[in-house]
DNA sequence: GCCGGTCTATATCGCCGATATAGAACCTAT
DNA sequence: ATAGGTTCTATATCGGCGATATAGACCGGC
């Protein structure tokens, strides 16, 4: 497997985008009918395929799912581009767990997939994002304004971020729920501290009070 | 549908006794294979019966699992108790933090089916536990220590706690991870305030710094 | 002794994931 | 160009799954 053909010529090309259909098809699949409607043989009728082919390609359909939870970090991390984040290093944490809860919430059944497969070994995709979230920790270390270490800090901020993404999900919330702040100053306040620049803040109230017409959605 | 019998009689019991037979199998399937494991026909050799009686009994193998899980919500509110708890309802709270993570940790499958359900539909047993904890909410706000609505600071503590059990369950964490404890912290700093009475401890430093030599483990 | 309702078994359907087998398309070397 | 090896795809099938149609066994009440 993986012997670089020097020139991949026509056939190659052919064979990669069956590949390409394959994931298409399963990713249109995943998210028309969800996790439990995801088939081989569904798969197959809308890339135009056979069974053996799919199997010749990804090996076996776990591992094809893999590929497509792949897909679906490309479009995590996309979420947090394209956007300007703060440049105060806790801000920009805040605006990461506003960004992480959004996509969750608006791909729940990618987000399952992701972070809530039942025999959960973390796929590289998977790692690569978390290794992002560790630099962002990393660098209000380096600013000197994080209180614990950076890798129970790190740890700490991704399951309070999956706590509230998980129960969005589960229909318990919607997405303006206050609690969603609440849980989101709780870890960041706790693992940081303000920066020396903004004392005339001080130590605002400890929750975050700021947005506007959060108030009106009861229960 | 549901006439009752004037008399259950001794049909009746030996009905119930298969329908116990099914449950106990079930579990036992359960925890011995996960959930993937569980199947009607293996059920069916486990408990001496056949598909068609689990039909008539549960109606179809959703519901049975159902039943499965309220099994496992009594189990988990054994969980609290022959223990006695804290009197202060932080403390209390905070103990009850620790023996919903302990349960989850020790019961990862159980966990996974009564809480991160991809049909996310809540049962009765799990509307009640929420409603227990939200008790345990009321009452600190009833001492008047809560500094956020009952039900605002009863879904956030939700969320931070069963982000860690999920975090924990998939293997992430071992179970004396300190990004624990920090994340309990976190959570309940920012939905409490100290008893009057406590005083002399005052702020401490916000994040629990009393262990000593946690910082070897890099990467 | 028969009868209506409750409970269980036999046999089967359609779908699933996976594969053994074989053939077609392509590249390389002669 | 052509023979040989590699890569890719299709036909046909296996065993297992959830679910059910059908029918028989058991029991209480008349």
């Amino acid at each position: 497997m993986g012997a670089p053909s020097p020139t991949p010529g026509p056939r190659a090309a052919g064979s990669e985008a069956t590949r390409r259909a394959i994931l298409d098809a399963a990713e249109e699949l995943l998210a028309s009918r969800g996790e439990d409607g995801l088939s081989i043989r569904e798969i197959c009728v809308l890339a135009g395929v056979t069974p053996p082919t799919i199997y010749h390609h990804f090996g076996d359909k776990a591992a094809l799912v893999d590929r497509v939870v792949d897909d679906c970090f490309a479009a995590f991390d996309r979420a947090f581009e394209g956007r300007t984040p703060p440049v105060d290093p806790v801000e920009r944490l805040r605006f990461g767990f506003d960004r992480y809860v959004e996509y969750g919430a608006t791909h729940a059944v990618h987000y399952r997939l992701m972070f809530q497969r039942p025999h959960g070994r973390p796929t590289p995709a998977g790692l690569a994002s978390y290794d992002r979230l560790r630099r962002m920790v990393r660098a209000i270390d380096d600013a000197g304004r994080l209180l614990a270490p950076v890798e129970d800090a790190t740890a700490a901020f991704w399951s309070s971020v999956h706590g509230v993404t998980s129960l969005l999900i589960s229909g318990f919330w919607t997405r303006e729920a206050p609690a969603i702040a609440l849980a989101r100053d709780a870890i960041l306040s706790q693992l940081t501290r303000p920066s020396a620049k903004s004392k005339k803040v001080k130590q605002q109230k400890p929750m975050q009070r700021k947005t506007k017409g959060e108030r009106h959605g009861g229960t």
